[in-house]
DNA sequence: CAATCGTATACAGTATACAAACAACCGACC
DNA sequence: GGTCGGTTGTTTGTATACTGTATACGATTG
């Protein structure tokens, strides 16, 4: 028996589990920038011990999310505007690149892909989902990454993208409606661009979509408002309600 | 008082400390490639609990050294041909950007440092001392990378090369006498490009620098045969001799 | 004899307990 | 009054014990 559509149960560890709380939580900013995350409240908070706590914990500051220092604890990092243009010129370059490999890769069934995004954007667009607007734009760019079948690349530019996901959130929310229209609009012309095999157009493009993402960033949201050298925040800013 | 020139305490903790053991256990083949990381074994040969294991093994998964699978255990990572590709394609995009970067910040006291790190390149080189080739070559490159001024950047290449180290070692130590010389020589040429501001070149230039890296690591190195799948070496390969 | 299931074992995941380190506070001494 | 030094509390770092899962091997049945 073959027993198709039969899923292998997902195995996910606690710590997966609690970064991903976390993560929630910064991202809808029920944790604050600065906010100390103590091990010991957090696993109280959500209920699991010290050490699923210290591995999420450990996760997010990969992501760039945290910082740590050994025995001052981690803070949830608000990144500096510097920074966000730092992440955005570096995205410039890979997208670029995954964009030269996308056009060498590309075929019908890849176009298709990306059309049916689109068209779920636009549906969340009318829907009035932002949401749905920002899950479908992360899909889109999601599939560029895979069609580039470069893992280490995807590995790379997924994780620059993820440490703006909070802001691009943040920011995409305030587009105003024909702002939106024009945004979806624009992933269909991007379509026609990759089609039509010009690299130097397709590379133009997406340079000017992620640097109007930054500006979107850096006008919409806070930020750090220096160079932030000193690590840790003095004041005991207290982290309230994880879940 | 200022007190420059005074850097903290490094506090390391044992998890860095075992890391570092790995790393090097990894790199001098010791460890080699398949060999399981059975976190209690690893724990009684240095003396230290499974937590901080734990946690180096995190770190080494970072880096791209190890692979892990839940409730399976790690084990030390292989690449395949096709991953040092992947790493080198990435890297020449980047150090391009490097490069850029690097040319728009030029001055006269980066020039020096760059000098001077090439001048005790060839002292290694004339001295007979791979190791100290293999160390300058690192300074070099960090030296650009520093020079370009963008925090991430430095980290993400820095990442990526720190991938290839365990094989640049061994590929470099089988330079040839004349091969070595001429790898340091073209340093010094690479330092009068980035001088004169030709970026075109100064790109063309470290591309084939790390291309010829490639190179050497895929003609002398041994790696994965095919694309590996399967996650784990079944066999229980024996995990002798960390220290 | 083959295929499948049960059971044992090994090891990662998790919980709890203890020790060490940092930071803040307070008192003493210049 | 300010600075130095001890003292205490909080929090991380580490150790140990326990639980759950995966794999392998042997038992059982057709």
């Amino acid at each position: 028996m073959p027993l198709t559509e039969v899923q292998p149960v997902k195995t996910r560890t606690f710590s997966e589990e609690v970064a991903e709380r976390l993560r929630e939580a910064i991202r809808n900013g029920s944790l604050g920038a600065g906010s100390r995350l103590v091990e010991q409240e957090v696993a109280e908070q959500l209920g699991v011990s010290r050490v699923p706590v210290r591995e999420a914990i450990q996760m997010l500051v990969e992501e760039g999310m945290v910082r740590k220092a050994p025995h001052r604890g981690a803070y949830v990092y608000l990144p500096t505007a510097y920074e966000i243009e730092e992440i955005s010129s570096l995205r410039v370059v890979l997208e670029c690149f995954v964009v030269e490999r996308v056009i060498q890769n590309w075929n019908r069934a890849h176009e298709e892909r990306l059309r049916s995004i689109v068209a779920a954007m636009r549906a969340g667009m009318q829907g009035g989902d932002p949401q749905r607007i920002y899950e479908q734009d992360y899909a889109f760019h999601y599939a560029l990454w895979e069609i580039a079948h470069h893992s280490l690349l995807l590995e790379v530019v997924s994780g620059l993208r993820s440490r703006l996901s909070r802001f691009l959130y943040e920011a995409n929310s305030a587009l105003s409606q024909e702002g939106a229209s024009r945004h979806v609009d624009s992933h269909d012309e991007f379509i026609d661009v990759l089609k039509s095999g010009d690299v130097a157009t397709a590379q133009q493009e997406i340079a000017i979509h992620i640097l109007s993402a930054k500006t979107r960033i850096l006008t919409h949201c806070q930020l750090a408002p220096v160079q932030s050298p000193a690590p840790p925040p003095t004041g005991p800013v207290a982290a309230e309600s994880v879940r």
